[in-house]
RNA sequence: GGUCGCGUAGCUCAGCUGGAUAGAGCAUCUGCCUUCUAAGCAGACGGUCCCACGUUCGAAUCGUGGCGCGAUCACCA
């Protein structure tokens, strides 16, 4: 069925018949609109080991084709570009294999193959989800669906920080200021409590400085001995030293904080398999470290901290244990990574979503988990996209500079509300109903603006220009859907007929788009072998504009011949069903009206 | 300074395992709703693909050297 490989084939029977040559490989790249024809062969490569005139060659070897493969019909050269007309009867034939198959582009997993453990969000435990999560959330969980697309088993996690310093400087304000304040109390989400505390934190720890500076300090000194600072830093101790009244107002902030995520991630839709908790994991990297010492991977210092010697990659020393026994950054994410695959002994790889300023980070990482010799730490890899930034520079949320994650998602859906309101379109629709498809649209235009984007890019976010809804967008390719299904409404006939490709001659605008179509499990691949979802995107987006294209050229249900108005309809059904699926591996869902 | 990433139309981005005249959307301007949803379609306008050199029949794509932007080079996480 794939045409690729039996012109590969054909392509070099005809050198060796016609040159006597035996080719290596062939070229193909799709032909360029402009000329007639499908596919074509590049004739260039071939100069190298057959002399003379690429024309010449191209029509010789064109002839033969024609002369023997059944699915050539004609072709033209146009400098070394051999341009072959496929028979309609190739693509009928392939559409009809095809167009019942619900899982067609899927992949099915091997019971055998090894699964893989995709990180993403992490959040700090003292403050709500920003823009910077929701690109990380969508990231994570859109690879992770397209992995499985692509035939992969998939275990969707994250480490939730939550100790540390940054905690203890919520619990510390809220000690001060709270007066026993409550989510239920307050009527806001535990997450946007508790990080208020946070900012509270930052704005009398910056007072506290200036009054001591005032005073006469220096600065740096200031900043290390200021009150509410060695306050933080005594509640971490006693936290550390398993304090009781610490511990129970860490369990309740964090719980809040919990149940304000629990609500975002529900809103965009992201989910995960297993949770792992920093205050579970953070001791055990240490053991590994002991080990790896006496296994000689790590050397140790006078001082008693421990390294990992990287000169010979490239790159420096790194400190895996410090000179006080205490575990790093480090050291923690080495304990994570081999707890992951001792709970799940069916992992064989790991995806980390994390942002690009922890290059460095991974690269290491990955470095020394190799050096402890685990089988999988070749299959390790660092989804690292890039910051959102606004036009004011880097979000930060001490200063309050940061498009919240729930905010954001409630202005698009009011957004989403005002158009759907002047188009006025759905008429029938109860409250409830419309409210879902105004979430709907707003989240698909969000999602698919950050998840269009190579991942590796920045993004500049500007809260001002709202983002669009026309043109290369989510709403865009989900309006499109709504039509197909309007179509489907309405086609009150059998169209499950299973059209014959003797005597059918497909318009243009059909045969664009089946070879449209054709190209979805390649594209599926290809984004899972990239690890993005901007192939997913890009892919659906040129789909939906060709079948709008064909939409709008040819008629449908109006059309007066029987087989190719039940050819028409099926096409759309197909299409429709790629465009739910690939915006399934998006997170992106698609409405029957709109 | 070393390392990594990015640099394509006024703006946002595709294209990057080398191939024909570099593609979309937004914005600006023209047409198209008494036929299947106009959140659409068709068209116009808009380009030193950051620069230079090199490899090649052929370079936005590969290599080297620059320039610009960002990140990173903590006994912070």
């Amino acid at each position: 069925m794939d045409i690729q490989g039996v012109l590969t084939t054909k392509v070099k029977e005809a050198v060796n018949s016609i040159f006597h040559i035996k080719l290596e490989s062939v070229e193909f790249q799709p032909t360029r609109k402009d000329f007639e024809g499908d596919i074509t062969v590049v004739i260039f490569p071939l100069l190298k080991v057959i002399k003379g005139n690429p024309q010449v060659i191209g029509e010789q070897i064109g002839d033969y084709l024609v002369e023997n493969v059944e699915e050539i019909n004609r072709f033209n050269v146009i400098k070394g570009f051999l341009n072959l007309v496929i028979d309609d009867s190739f693509y009928i034939n392939f559409f009809n294999s095809i167009k019942s198959d619900e899982s067609y582009g899927l992949l099915t997993p091997d019971p055998k193959s090894k699964a893989i453990m995709v990180e993403y969000s992490s959040p700090n435990t003292n403050k709500p989800l920003h823009l910077g999560h929701i690109r990380n959330n969508l990231l994570g969980y859109s690879v992770s669906e397209i992995l499985k697309a692509a035939g992969r088993k998939v275990y969707k996690t994250q480490i939730i920080n939550d100790r540390g310093i940054h905690i203890c400087k919520s619990m510390v304000a809220y000690q001060k200021f709270g007066k026993g304040e409550t989510p239920e109390l307050a009527g806001i989400k535990g997450d946007k409590l508790v990080g208020n505390y946070y900012v509270k934190f930052d704005k009398t720890y910056k007072s506290e400085i200036e009054t001591l500076v005032a005073e006469g300090i220096e600065k740096k000194e200031a900043e290390q001995s200021a009150p509410i600072l060695l306050e933080a830093q005594e509640m971490l101790r006693k936290w550390e030293a398993g304090d009781e009244e610490v511990v129970s107002l860490w369990k309740t902030m964090n719980q809040w904080v919990y149940d304000g995520f629990e609500t975002t991630y529900k809103n965009l839709g992201v989910d995960f398999d297993y949770l792992y908790y920093e205050s579970n994991t953070y001791l055990l990297g240490k053991d590994v470290v002991a080990e790896g010492l006496k296994r000689g991977v790590f050397i140790q210092k006078d001082d008693g901290s421990v390294w990992c010697d990287l000169t010979d990659e490239g790159l420096d020393e790194k400190i895996v244990l410090r000179s006080d026994g205490t575990a790093v950054y480090m050291t923690q994410d080495i304990g994570t990574a081999i707890q992951r695959v001792k709970d799940h002994p069916d992992v064989g790889g790991m995806v980390y979503t994390v942002g690009n300023e922890q290059d460095y980070h991974f690269k290491v990482l990955f470095l020394i988990l190799k050096k402890l010799g685990y089988d999988w730490a070749d299959n390790l890899y660092h989804l690292s996209y890039g910051m959102v930034d606004l036009p004011s520079g880097k979000m930060k949320s001490r200063e309050g500079t940061v498009v919240d994650a729930d905010d954001l998602m409630l202005e698009m859906t009011q957004t989403a509300r005002e158009i759907s309101e002047e188009l006025g379109k759905l008429e029938g629709y109860t409250k409830t109903e419309k409210k879902e498809l105004h979430k709907m649209i707003g989240l698909g235009a969000l999602k698919y603006y950050i998840l269009k984007v190579d991942p590796k890019k920045r993004i500049l976010f500007n809260p001002e220009e709202s983002v669009d809804f026309a043109g290369n967008t989510g709403p865009f390719i989900q309006y499109t859907y709504a039509r197909i299904q309007s179509i489907l409404r309405k086609a009150d006939f059998d169209y499950s007929t299973i059209i014959s490709a003797e005597g059918y001659q497909l318009h243009q605008k059909e045969k664009e788009l089946l070879k449209q179509v054709q190209l979805f499990p390649e594209v599926i691949q290809n984004a899972a072998e990239n690890y993005s979802p901007a192939f997913i995107a890009n892919y659906t987006y040129d789909l939906t504009k060709e079948f709008n294209s064909f939409y709008q050229s040819i008629p449908i249900l109006g059309v007066e011949d029987n087989i190719q108005k039940i050819f028409r309809v099926q096409l759309s059904k197909k299409v429709g069903d790629v465009i739910a699926l690939s915006f399934r591996f998006l997170g992106i869902e698609v409405p029957e009206r709109m």
